[in-house]
DNA sequence: TTCTGATGTGTTTACGTAAACACATTGATG
DNA sequence: CATCAATGTGTTTACGTAAACACATCAGAA
């Protein structure tokens, strides 16, 4: 039996070599049973199995992990765990991880650069197979780090700028012009913004920025832009459009910086019976499937979640592409309608 | 410098040795530095974090971690990402995990206890510090190994049960009996239903056996039970509540598997023109932040997701308590008024 | 028939860290 | 002033697995 450090009491976990002994072979012929890796007769493995079940053996990857480097850990960050959105990329990441017998190891930067540094530093040390990051900005240190420990790095979420090595995402600027040019279209002139995070969503800026931009450049105006701290939510957005309609130059139409914030506008509008997009037009961000099911359409920018943390989890696992791999995403404006 | 298997190319990750000689001291001082224990001067500790810095490396946590057993990974199984519920407990683990440098390796079962099995198998091949597992029903295979293993173990969200050895949660009886009566006392007679997941979320399954009991008891009439399929959804509840308004004995009461659900059957009334509670009442579970956003308000169940998920993860990190910790968490009713 | 490559199993050793133990040095305590 | 505990650092060794290599056996090809 295997033992453990003395006085443990009872804490002598098998090892391969408990389940060796009983099935009467070598540990290395357990090794391979355990990973599927080589050339393992039928009625051997039926054996080992049988004995590792019977003793209550489990892998131990710790174990001989360091001394071969295939490790199926990755590393994913995600800025936060309060919007859907990363929930959604996530379970793209999983699922596809999960296909392949990868783990997801993941910690959340709450927006923050610095902490995001932290959490990849952290990471590290258990030498994942591949790194998923969302967006392009990093720390200094944190991209030496990745060069020099050559850890794969997938980016998510944006291709405004220069990637580490692959990306997938869309272009977050594009997205901000053409939902400019598309309210410009519709009529709109005196426009309105609503972010929250309190602009640490550098994403949400660069729509923002190519939005206004377009907008006053097309000839609109933005006649009022508030940021609210913390967490998007409906509640956010309920009270920053209950503001931004009081204010002298009433805005006819919104941008809000993601389809929560959206959704809490379109509340205020039900509750002060306000007709969208009559009395004011309101455009959200990213499609969520919830805004089918109010009783009005807002406009939004659909954008392909879950397909962008599969694609990035592909990466990872795939022995292909060494580097420099970008994948940009059709995004596209729906057009909200009254129902 | 450290090399690794020849023709690896330039994969030569530095070591520990590879510090301690450039700092001038031997690898268990910088082992030390690392970890942050046993006792080491400052000097010393500034020499070696710079000679670490400069050269790369990377604390490496599989390599001794299989010699030592205190291993900063604490799986942590939900049957969701698509539920806010779960995003929540899992913000709580994992704010309470960082602050002691724990991190998580999740995963998710789609509320299949033998894809948790499975999960968890996986997950303790990492020889975690401790389990975080939804519920109380486990397959006896889970069980066992769990057993075999010694594994700390904290189950949530639930407390109708048996548990392994430490939970953290609330009765789901007895919100389903509380929410019977309550709405019994309001004067409703003629009560509807409606969850999703198919049927398979089991502690949905206890709120409703409850409820019904009591609904019946009490003397009124459970008229529609309606259970979509696929994960629960604002739009699944819209669908649901139309369909069962529709029915020859109209429900005056609808009580929804949760918050999503109970959203969506609200959005059923508001583009119906229905009002409520007039026209029809409506009780969700849970108590998410973004119903006080809605036009009405609608009655819940509050339930402590980050309490739960705090209490859980420090129960794993705690050194306290060897076993058998069940925590029963508060839950109240909290009766939706009309804005 | 002999050779060859696929299949199946064992032996030896490396992996990089951390526990265990040992041993200075220092400052405070009695 | 001797003793002791706290502080600081080094040496040796264990951890449990998987790579590397070795060596059978066997079927089909040459």
């Amino acid at each position: 039996m295997a033992r453990r450090k003395a006085g443990t009491e009872a804490d002598n976990q098998p090892t391969m070599h408990d389940v060796a002994r009983r099935a009467g072979v070598s540990q290395m012929t357990v090794s391979r049973v355990m990973r599927g890796a080589g050339y393992i007769s039928k009625d051997v493995r039926k054996e080992v199995v049988k004995a590792a079940r019977e003793i209550g053996y489990v892998h131990n990857r710790l174990a001989g992990g360091n001394a071969s480097y295939d490790n199926p850990l990755v590393g994913v960050v995600v800025p936060t765990m309060q919007n859907r959105v990363f929930t959604e990329v996530l379970t793209g990441i999983n699922e596809t991880l999960d296909e392949s017998g990868l783990r997801p190891v993941f910690g959340v930067s709450e927006y923050s650069l610095d902490a995001e540094e932290a959490l990849v530093f952290d990471i590290l040390s258990w030498r994942p197979r591949g790194l998923i990051l969302p967006g392009l900005e990093h720390t200094k240190a944190l991209r030496q780090i990745i060069a020099r420990t050559g850890v794969r790095v997938a980016e998510i979420m944006d291709t405004d700028g220069d990637p580490i090595s692959s990306c997938f995402g869309f272009s977050h600027r594009a997205a901000g012009r053409d939902m400019a040019q598309h309210l410009f279209d519709c009529g709109y002139r005196r426009i309105g913004y609503a972010a929250s995070q309190g602009g640490l969503d550098l994403r949400a800026t660069k729509r923002f920025e190519a939005f206004a931009d377009r907008i006053r450049s097309a000839g609109a105006r933005l006649v009022g832009a508030l940021t609210s701290d913390g967490p998007s939510s409906m509640l956010a957005g309920r009270q920053m459009t209950a503001e931004l309609l009081q204010r002298a130059e009433r805005p006819d139409a919104i941008y809000y910086a993601n389809d929560d914030l959206a959704a809490g506008g379109l509340m205020h509008c039900l509750a002060e019976g306000l007709s969208v997009p009559g009395d004011v037009a309101l455009a959200g961000f990213n499609g969520l499937g919830f805004l089918s099911a109010l009783p009005m359409r807002i406009t939004t920018t659909e954008t392909p979640r879950y397909e962008i943390g599969a694609a990035a989890a592909k990466e990872i696992l795939g022995s292909t592409s060494p580097a420099g791999v970008t994948k940009v995403f059709e995004i596209s404006v729906s057009v909200g309608e009254t129902t």
